[in-house]
DNA sequence: TATTGTTATACTCTATAACTATA
DNA sequence: TATAGTTATAGAGTATAACAATA
């Protein structure tokens, strides 16, 4: 019998695994992080404090409990996170006048700089990963994960 | 002015990260990490660990270098991962008579029936999780995720 | 020389509990 | 009482460099 060389052509030998949809959307977000990484290559930026700038910029005057929960982050990991970022020079804090508890955030020059030089790297190596899907496979994918993101588990 | 209360309705502030395929991929991920978590609560079996039981499963006699090319671990995690399998009696491993560096390794009844057990309760999570999508779309999915798996950075 | 398994190490991301000061 | 920010801590996942034994 020449067929089945290997027990599991096709699938990589992965079992069971292949039909989880939880393995395959974690390998491919790690890919997407490779991406992510090779892109802003020596801007000293990583995936979460990208995705905070994004919205202190969509969100100028935002606070940072705020920002967690647009991004799903935990008040207490957004401390460090947004320090980084203000050490970094890319992000200014200043008291909410209507909320002695709260901080305003908002982008500085360079931190507006560094998004739009960021994004633009990583619009251009997604496009790569991504070079095999129509326009419309696209739109289906983004289509698709929203509808994963809004479940309640 | 009832228009725009918000400044980004409908993306939910995330700014240009909306566009980003990325973003998307690790919220959906950590969405269906979150779904693993739950669906295998009691079990004390996470997703890399399930991940490996099920490579031993689909290739009996693989050994754990193997394992990590498969699910893309580096050789040096694989050790402690591996380690605890066998601790908490879920793997054997015996020295390969045909390669004495290596160790082949095989589920014992326990591993295989914690991994028929887990993969019931995941598969059940997991299509609660795609509900709202055709069978059509999740195919769909898997076959985008698949595609995105295969891009080399 | 290359590969298997190993140790050591470090960083990122996520999670929980408890505290403070304001609201 | 609830919320904004904070501290401390822990665990999971991933990454690199270097080593010994074997191929």
């Amino acid at each position: 019998m020449a067929q089945k060389d290997n027990e599991n052509s096709g699938t990589g030998g992965l079992g069971a695994l292949t039909g989880f949809a939880g393995y395959h959307l974690r390998r491919a977000s790690n890919v997407a992080g490779a991406v992510f990484t090779a892109a802003v290559e020596g801007l000293g930026l990583r995936q979460v404090p990208f995705g905070i700038l994004c919205v202190i910029a969509a969100n100028p005057g935002i606070n940072q409990g705020a920002v967690g929960r647009v991004l799903g982050i935990q008040r207490a990991n957004m401390v460090a996170l947004v320090n980084d970022l203000l050490e970094a020079g890319l992000v200014e804090r200043v008291p909410d006048p209507r909320d002695r508890r709260a901080f305003v955030l908002s982008l500085s020059p360079a931190g507006t700089a560094l998004v739009a030089e960021a994004g633009r790297r990583i619009a251009e190596r997604e496009a790569a990963m991504l070079a095999g899907l129509s326009a419309a496979e696209r739109a289906q994918l983004m289509k698709l994960l929203a509808r994963i993101e809004a479940h309640e588990p």
